[in-house]
This record gives structure tokens, sequence and C-alpha cells, in this order.
DNA sequence: GATGAATGAGCGTTCATTCAT
DNA sequence: AATGAATGAACGCTCATTCAT
């Protein structure tokens, strides 16, 4: 199938899945039949039945997938030996990046998981909170180094800043603020800058 | 209650209402049979049909009911004559008193609404658009008046404001962070604090 | 009610009727609401329920009322001494008559009740029939008389006859053939005309 | 059966048609479910769903299958080299035979269709039409050499046509008349023989 | 007589999943 | 592995009818 894009040669279960992504972030999950991601991938119907067990396996996959990375990330980066804000910059543009080479499946892993806490945000809660735990963990440490203000506690700011970045990941998806390659550039800089030195602007600066 | 629309003994138009944010709250709006809504209200099937067109009209005016509260606090809080934290730490209180006062339909309203972009979210973006710009505003007028850094795009941070605030109601919802009086009272000031001065210690202080 | 049509003061039954046969007319009975019928005559919704037993009802009476026209009107052509083509024309022209005096509730009469074996026609089959049979009666008087075939049985000319006048309301109901006055005053005669003559030339005519 | 789009051992959808037309034919359209005409075909509820879109569209296949093939014997009878009353007598004898060969089906056509003005009939008003034309062109042929009077309009004379031969349909199917063998034969004759000749008899028959 | 809220059975349609081939 | 026909539970919505006032 030489027309099949980025799969080995007939790799059918691999193109079940990248069809699932372009169908989900065109419709949505709940919008979405079986039948239409086997359109999509130009296979038999059943045959997504063969290589997953149900609709929602598909869509776990995909999540699990690609957020794995994003763990892997974190904590590879949480291991390096730089300062706390490096750390939040580096996980912020990791995201940014990830959202800037592949949005559809970016488009759907936070729309239709990590931010519908009804459906599979309920059941990939644990691993979701691993990634709130590598902002935490950072912000602790900053606080134990004495960088960082004691009073603000370290959970609050993980879910600070994931919720802030998937809003801004939102905002590209559907269009709300201009998603040029310069707002990509800027945008996780920008949010960890605000969060760690804050709005205002410092005296005498 | 003067500014409810209609309200009466045996307001079996309310007890829908009423009904509908228990079970959407327990169930999530997609689990939620139109049945459920009527026993839950003690009512006939038929009835919420006879008051409300469809499932996703109840779910409409639950949201816009809410939201256009929100809306007009913002608004008086915008035209008051305070600091521009102020300002943010009002509207960051009044989201999250509100979440005390009726979590149900705030949780219903975040998770079924305002973060769910590809349902609601995308129905009511307007709605939702014009709270972001609010914060954004008050960011806006705080940069002229020199207060704010100017580099910081004030429509991302309407964004990010709101993003972290949802985080921080979601995470109450399910459990993620404990949901005291005391986080209540200090979580938004925290919010405002740290978007506002930063995390990082100031020198000296 | 001084702007209510062809009614006394305050006469909510005719009222209700009258518009039934509006709404009938414009959507057809199944899809006529009894909502549809009681704004129609701007009256309560349970109102049509005081006066009429059930939805049905409502239709049965328009037909009856008119219908019993229809039979009294034949039975009176019947009676008188003129020729038997003289009262096949009668006939004719009290229908197409009826129609020119009020369209819709013919057309209402046609298409839901005579015309729909399945509903009204199956219950109303007795009255109809005996519509048919004032045909049949007077051909077969004039088969006794001689002046027609003796071969044809009358009791096919009565549906011939019915058939054919109907399908000629139904054309100018659907806008199938030309409703002007014209062919209003020809088209009866032109009925009788074929059937009792015949569409070829007669020799020598 | 060549001309049959899909046959095969155990045709399912040919057993969903073939149940639909028993079922539609003894309770009438509107009356019958769809988990009617599944248990009728003894096959899953929705297997009726996989093979045709809606309810509505098992009864728009049953009709179109069979008036096209009124359309093409009317075709080929029209022009045919014979005079035009055998013309019109060809037609006639056509949709009796219908009714002979498969009453069920023809019942459902005329009964749900046909003279059903206010559903299927405004739906399929072009191909009922162009049965109609059929006759009308004959008899405006017909006028054209001479043989049929000029004052009877041709358009008329197919609504008449039509009209009458449903009437004797629907006498059949409701047993208004009697429906033997020795009557088919001569209803169609008879129809035409009177239309033709009329009712009247000929000077010094 | 008049109102319109209240009832609830009924039905068309969808679609995830299974299964025979 | 691959196909797509077959299954049937589930659900939103309609609407004739009833009833309390």
């Amino acid at each position: 199938m030489p027309d099949q894009v980025k799969t080995g040669p007939a790799d059918k279960r691999r193109a079940i899945l990248d069809a699932a992504i372009r169908v989900f972030a065109r419709q949505g999950y709940h919008s979405t039949r079986v039948a239409d991601i086997a359109d999509e991938a130009g296979v038999a119907y059943g045959l997504v039945y063969h290589y997953f067990r149900s609709k929602e396996a598909v869509m776990t996959e995909l999540f699990t997938e690609r957020w794995s990375l994003l763990l892997d990330a974190s904590d590879s980066i949480y291991e390096q030996d730089i300062p706390a804000r490096e750390k939040l910059a580096g996980i912020a543009r990791f995201i940014i990046d990830s959202y800037r080479h592949d949005p559809e499946l970016m488009k759907v892993i936070i729309v239709e998981v990590t931010r519908a806490a009804n459906s599979f945000g309920a059941t990939h809660l644990p691993e979701i909170r691993r990634a709130y735990d590598f902002v935490a963990r950072i912000v602790a440490d900053g606080q134990r180094e004495g960088i960082y203000r004691e009073e603000i506690d370290p959970d609050f700011v993980g879910m600070w800043f994931y919720g802030a970045i998937e809003q801004l990941l939102s905002g590209w998806v559907f269009g709300l603020i201009p998603a040029t390659d310069e707002e990509f550039e800027r945008a996780g800089d920008m949010v960890v800058e605000t969060l760690c030195c804050g709005l205002e602007r410092r005296d005498g600066a």
C-alpha cells in the first residue's frame, strides 16, 4: 500500500491508529463511529476489532503512547542538573513542541482525555497526575533550595501550570488565539516567566 | 428570589433544573438519561420536554444562568476603582465562592461546558470568551498604567488565569487536592499572588 | 371575538372545527398536533378535549358534517324527474361546487378520508359507499330504461365516477392541473359527458 | 431474475423487502413498526437499518421497483403501432395484472403512495405524473388522428383513467366489489370501453 | 366553560460489538 | 489476517390524552 502515510508495508494496525487520530481530532471521540475509523484507514470494519478490544481501547492506546513520552521527557528533564526555571521551561517547551509536531494527536489528548474529566480523564487520572507531580516536585525542590516562596503549595502550582498550558493549547486548537510559529516559540517561556517572576514589573527594572 | 424568571409553589420547572444539576454532576451529561432527570425531580418524563426543548436545552439554561452571574460580577468588579490585582483576586474569589456555594453546578459547568471544547464549549464559546476578556482588559489596563510588564500578551493571561482556576476546581471536584474551607480561602489569592508576583522570592523580601 | 370567521359570538366549538379544517388542509391529519388546532383556533389546549373526545373525533365531525350534505344532495337529485345524465351531472357539479366553495374542507375530506383507505376511509366506508350507490342506482335505472348498456356493472361505474372526480380534485389541490373558474365550470360536465358518451367521436357527429 | 439488483442465497435484503410488503399491506405504513418488518423477515432489528436508511426508504424502494415496471410497460405499449384504445386497454390490463400477480404490493403502492397525496404521494409525484402522461399522450394522439373528440382535455383523461382504475383496485382491496378472476378479466376492458365509447347505447345498437 | 400543566407509552434510529466465512 | 453482515440494547423525543384548578 504505497499510499499509506507513515506506516510500514501493510501495517494495518498502525493505519488504524493514525486514522483514529485524524477522525477523533476532526469529529471528537463521541461523534466518531468505529466505521469512520475503518473508512479513514481504508480497512474493513471488523479489523478494528481484530486489533483493538473496543473503540475506547484505540483511544487509550493513542493517549498512553503519547503521554508516556511526556512522562519520560519530564523525568529526564527533572533529573538534569539545571535551575528549576529551566526545568519548567523544558517541560512547557516539550508540550508545545508536541503540539507543533502533531497537532491532531495533541488536540485529541487534551480535549478528549486530559480535560474530559468524566470519561477518559477519570480513567487515566493516575498517569495524568504523574505529569503534574513532576512540576510539583520541581517547585518543592525550588522551595527547599530557598529560591521559591514557601507559602505556595507545590501541588497547586502543578495544576496551575498544566491548566494554563492546556488552556493555551485549547486556544490554538480552537482558533481563540493566533497560532503562528513565533507565538509557539514565545508561549512556553512566557508562561514560565510569568509563573516564576510574576506579572508585575520588578522594582527598578 | 426576585430575579428568578419563574418561581412559585411547586415550581416543577425549577425542580427539573435542580435535579439536572445533581444528575449531571453525578453521572456526567452524556451518561445522563432524560429519564434520570425526571426521576430525580420526581416528575413525569414528558414534563422535561414540556419545559425544555431538549436535554441540551436544560444544560444550556444551567450554564447560561450561572455564567451570566459571573459576567455580571466580572463587569462590576472591572468597573470598580481598585488596583488591578484586587480585581483579579475579586474574580478568582467569585469563581471559587460559586464553587463553594454550589459545587455540583460549578462542576457541571466546568466539566461539561467550559472544558468540553467539542460539545458545549464550542456552542458557548462567545460567552466563555467574554469572561476571559475581562481578565485580559484588567491586565491591559495594568500595562497601560505601567504596573504590568508589557511583553506579556493580555489575552494569554486571560486564558492562563481561567485555565489555572478551572484546573484547581477540577482538582477539588475529583479529589486531586484537598478541598477544605481553608484551602478555598487561600486558593484564589494564591493564584493571583503567583500570577502577579511570581513564584520567586523577591530579592531581600 | 369579532375577528372570528363564520362563528357566532364565542362559539369556541365552531372555532375549533374551522381551525381544524385549516390545519388539516395545510399539514395533513397525521402531521397535525392537537396543539396546532388549539393554537389556530386561539383556544386553550384542553378545550379541544372538552368539546371532542379525541383528535379523530374532530376529523370525523368534519367529514360527517360535509358528507351528509353530499348524501342529501345526491338523494334529492336522485329523486328528481330528470334524465340520468342530468342526475350524474348534478352530483358532479355538487362535488365540484363544494370544492370551489370550501377547498380546504374538501381537500381534507378527499385526501384524509375518502382516499385514505387505511385510516378514516375504513372507518367511514359505509357512508362513502352510500354516495357511490347513488351513482350506481342512477346507472341501473338508466339500464332498465334502456338508455345505458347492460354489460356495464353499475357498481363499477359508481367507483369509476368517484375515482375520476376525486382524482380531478386531487389534481387541483396539488396543482397538477390548472384550477381556474373556467376549468371548474367545464370539468364536471366533461367527466359526465365522457362517461356517458365516450371519448370517441360519434359517427357523423 | 437477471434484472434484480442483488440476489443470492439467504438474501436478507430481499427478505426484508418482501416482509415489508406483507406488513405494510396488513397494517398500513403508519401502523407498521420497524420491529414488525424485522420480525416478519425473521431478521434482527438492526439489519433493516443495515440495508435501508430508514423505514421510508424501504417503502420508497418498494414503490420505485414496481412503478418503474409500470412506466416501462407504458412506454413500450405507447410505442406500439396499435389503435389508441388498445393502448389504453394494454395499460389498464397491465395494472390489473400487477394486482392479480401481487395484490399485497399493489395494495401498498395504491393505498400508501399513489393515493396518499400528503405523504409518499407528494414525494413521488413526478414519477406518478409520468404514468398519467402516457395516457394523456395516447389521447392527444387520438385527437390528432381525429378519432377522439377535441374538447376533452387529455390531461384530464389521464387523471380520470388512473382515478377510475385505482378506485377499482381499492374496491377489490377493501372488498367493496367482488374480486373474482372473471371480474379481473373484464374490469380493465370495461373501464376502457366506457371511457372510449361511453355508457350510452349507440344509436341503432 | 376554560386553561395548560402533567403524564407516560411508544417509536424511529444509532452504533458498539459479535460472528460466520 | 481480513471482511462486512448480523445483532439488539439503548435513548432522545413526540404527542394524544388526562386532570387539577
